[in-house]
RNA sequence: GGAGAGCUGGCCGAGUGGUCGAAGGCGCAGCACUGGAAAUGCUGUAUAGGGGCAACUCUAUCGAGGGUUCGAAUCCCUCGCUCUCCGCCA
């Protein structure tokens, strides 16, 4: 969420910075709400402080032995009654003010960082470094038909326990997935990160800190009968795990490294990705987290994405680094790099990870603050992939199919798998 | 699902209508004492918003929302959550 005072004071701040993400806002209405609200807060605690003077008066008044029904407190009711019908409608206009110009906040993306590239659409990000060699072949089978000739998944079954974009995996398939969860865990906890197993059900104050809400509700899947909902990123619950609290500045950053399966409606990507591991409902994930001091923010962007491809480097995985433009940015973040594997089967680079830095958007959001001295201010929080599994799983299988159709896995998930060839069971 | 208890500051905990943002304790910070430390003593220590260059000041906040009252942490109503016991259950 953006800072009211922002709005109030310099929506022009706010157009510029949204004209650059390609959103047109026209901010004069939201910025008198804003003005109003404030000036009706100004009138109301007047009001107030008058009335808490008359409440006190009376007090004073009977505790001194004057008689509660004398005139002069008769008097001074009155007084405080009027004063109370004031308030009372100064109030409304107030809260109705105050929820109407939240309620637009929320809606409203992160306003993107100076250093993030401009842009009009996603040919617009900007490649920063490529790593590894990748294999370019011809006749290479992509990964589902690998994965379905080894048996590792089994789509059709799938539609029959849920639906379409749902898979289970199998036998070597169960393994590679849960070796993989593991090997990206130790990789990261040794670097200090704290492991972290939330909860994948999750409340609407959780989606709306995190600012997956009120915008793309139809994006989660949603509980019937309560205010729970299917998580779908480890950022929502690991963004709640300090909402609502003040984390002393020596402590920060806190990194964390959470495992979760996350659920997606993908909502509009029909017919796209249809067969395999890169598109589904659910999906098992490892996110990075930083809650990070404000002054320090930038460098920790640097340092989750040199984590996040860390994982890349370990499993031999070719892939390249992109700065996503203004355009492409996601709702919460300032600036972004997207880190896409090399998939030599389907012959493109896929995105596998995404690491942002929001600044104090989510911050905000869900009142997460830091403390120096007097002042606290808001953290900025971080978030990465490190990495998606199923993507994972993909791109090993397509870049370490062999001639002989078995599958050669990188030495660092032999003792995370149990063997260093996949081949029909 | 049934029955009961509770929700107060970073934590514990007092407070049943009047100057209470809230006693006391713990914790934390500063100062004093000390060769240094412990112990001790003193002082300070919530959040959000508004005004002010600042010192400072006003307002709100005792789970949430409504109500009664000149005045509510305290009384009334609704809701939420937590805990305990019983039932069910991995």
């Amino acid at each position: 969420m953006l800072d009211q005072r922002l709005v109030r004071d310099n929506p022009e701040i706010i157009a510029s910075q949204l004209g650059r993400r390609g959103k047109a806002v026209d901010l004069t209405k939201l910025q008198l709400i804003a003005q109003q609200q404030r000036n009706l807060e100004e009138q109301r605690s007047g009001l107030q402080a008058e009335g808490n003077r008359i409440g006190k008066e009376v007090g004073l008044q009977i505790k001194s032995g004057t008689d509660p029904k004398s005139e002069d407190i008769a008097n001074l009711r009155k007084q405080g009654n009027a004063i109370k019908q004031k308030v009372s409608v100064l109030e409304d206009e107030e809260k109705l003010l105050s929820s109407q110009l939240k309620d637009q906040l929320l809606t409203f993306p992160n306003l993107p960082s100076d250093d993030c590239p401009d842009g009009t659409s996603e040919n617009d990000n900007v490649e920063v470094r490529r790593w590894g060699a990748p294999r370019e072949e011809e006749g290479l089978e992509e990964h589902w038909q690998i994965a379905e000739r080894l048996k590792l998944i089994d789509t059709e079954r799938s539609v029959r326990i849920a639906q379409s974009r749902f898979v289970t995996l199998m036998g070597q398939g169960a393994r590679l997935e849960r070796g993989l969860i593991n090997f990206m865990l130790d990789l990261h906890t040794k670097k200090g990160y704290r492991e972290v197993l939330p909860p994948v059900l999750v409340n609407t104050a959780s989606l709306t800190g995190s600012g997956q809400l009120p915008k793309f509700a139809e994006e989660s899947f949603r509980c019937a009968d309560d205010d729970l909902w299917l998580t779908p990123t480890a950022e929502v619950p690991v963004t709640s795990l300090h909402r609502d609290e003040i984390i002393p500045a020596d402590q920060l950053p806190l990194r964390y490294a959470a495992y979760s399966p996350c659920f997606r409606r993908e909502a509009g990507s029909y017919g796209r990705d249809t067969r395999g591991l890169i598109r589904l409902h659910q999906f098992n994930k490892v996110e990075l987290y930083w809650f990070a001091h404000p002054d320090h923010s930038e460098e920790a962007h640097q340092q989750i994405t040199a984590d996040a491809e860390a994982v890349l480097q370990a499993l031999e995985l070719p892939y390249r680094v992109l700065d996503l433009c203004t355009a492409d940015l996601g709702f919460s973040a300032r600036r972004t790099y997207d880190l896409e594997v090399w998939l030599p089967g389907a012959g493109a680079y896929r995105e596998i990870s995404s690491c942002s830095v929001c600044g104090d958007f989510q911050a905000r959001r869900s009142a997460i603050r830091t403390k120096e001295g007097k002042s606290t201010k808001l953290v900025h929080t971080l978030n990465g992939s490190g990495l998606a599994v199923g993507r994972t799983m993909a791109a090993l299988l397509e870049t370490g199919q062999q001639p002989d159709g078995r599958v050669r896995l990188p030495s660092a998930l032999v003792p995370y798998v149990g063997c260093e060839l996949l081949q029909p069971e």
